[in-house]
DNA sequence: GTCCATGCAAACCTTTTGCACTATA
DNA sequence: TATAGTGCAAAAGGTTTGCATGGAC
């Protein structure tokens, strides 16, 4: 017999929140347990409603106050990571058990988010940190694009911009 | 007798947007002209409450929905570019007259932002595409952290993480 | 028993939209 | 004069907050 869920377990990773959670001497609770839950237990890119109707459906019925305030627990924890791909809302990643560094590929046609490592940015950032005297403390590094399959799918894009934007006369 | 505004003359470039316009077969009107005037005559980030009260300081009282109406215009017309440092609000630089490919560093600090260029972009973008098959477009690259002032400052971050989030039993 | 979380609804903030009026071309 | 823009106020949409109730410890 196959588990339901053929991901790697997500208990460990909610008791690391549970364990978070007491640090900071906060009680743990069944809706953060659920929320935690539904977050480690994707590989995707979770917005707000995605969780609250994935909670749904294993029958939690969570309001979004209490989500919203639970995964600015999971990010402070430093479990969850935030983004913006400039959609009109945050998404939501966990960071266990993936590479916790990896930058984003995001297809502007179909939505699809990819992900990848880039060593150059640490070469970026030790220059950055030499020549500017600025110290980084995290990065954000997103390439928009075409994926793949909508190229293949023959997608094209329109360039409305300046006929000739250089000449300035 | 220096003039008032030391800058590079701005006219050229409101007159590119003008231009712009007419190609789009739109009527170019004095509040359009007056907000490209104002973007086109900072090297700052603005938010559109910036661009709201400078236009004020020069006497013109435009409503914000003709200002976002008209930002939209410019960033169409490539003429200026739209920022989300991730403050909840947008930002709007002009994308003359400098170099007009850049990353951005933000203190998280002090809210400054520093420009740099970084050739790195480029390779990565190139192995992105034989690698993966994704037809990059556009990037975001940002790197935050603590300009040379707030370190001088003697800015410290706090770190409220899991104190040890490797270990996962 | 104390303190904090939850849930709902209202508030918030930026951005967008509807509509009567005005300006451009 | 036809067509599109402007300004105001209202709406929209995601996120946050106040407050009475309920749960964790």
């Amino acid at each position: 017999m196959t588990p339901v869920n053929a991901n790697p377990p997500t208990a460990p990773f909610v008791r690391l929140f549970g364990r978070y959670l007491r640090e900071q001497g906060l009680p743990v609770t069944q809706q953060r347990e659920a929320v935690a839950e539904v977050v480690f237990a994707s590989d995707e890119h979770l917005s707000v409603d995605d969780i609250e109707s994935r909670l749904r459906e294993e029958g939690d019925r969570i309001g979004k106050a209490t989500i919203y305030r639970t995964l600015d627990l999971l990010v402070r924890s430093k479990l969850v990571a935030e983004h913006d791909f400039g959609e009109g809302f945050k998404r939501y990643e966990h960071r266990l058990s993936r590479q916790p560094e990896h930058e984003h590929l995001i297809c502007t046609e179909c939505g699809d988010v990819l992900e990848f490592r880039s060593r150059e940015i640490n070469q970026i950032e030790s220059r950055i940190q030499e020549q500017y005297g600025f110290r980084p403390v995290r990065h954000k590094l997103e390439i928009y694009g075409l994926c793949r399959s909508c190229q293949e799918a023959g997608v094209e894009l329109p360039d409305d911009g300046l006929t000739c934007p250089i000449e300035t006369v």
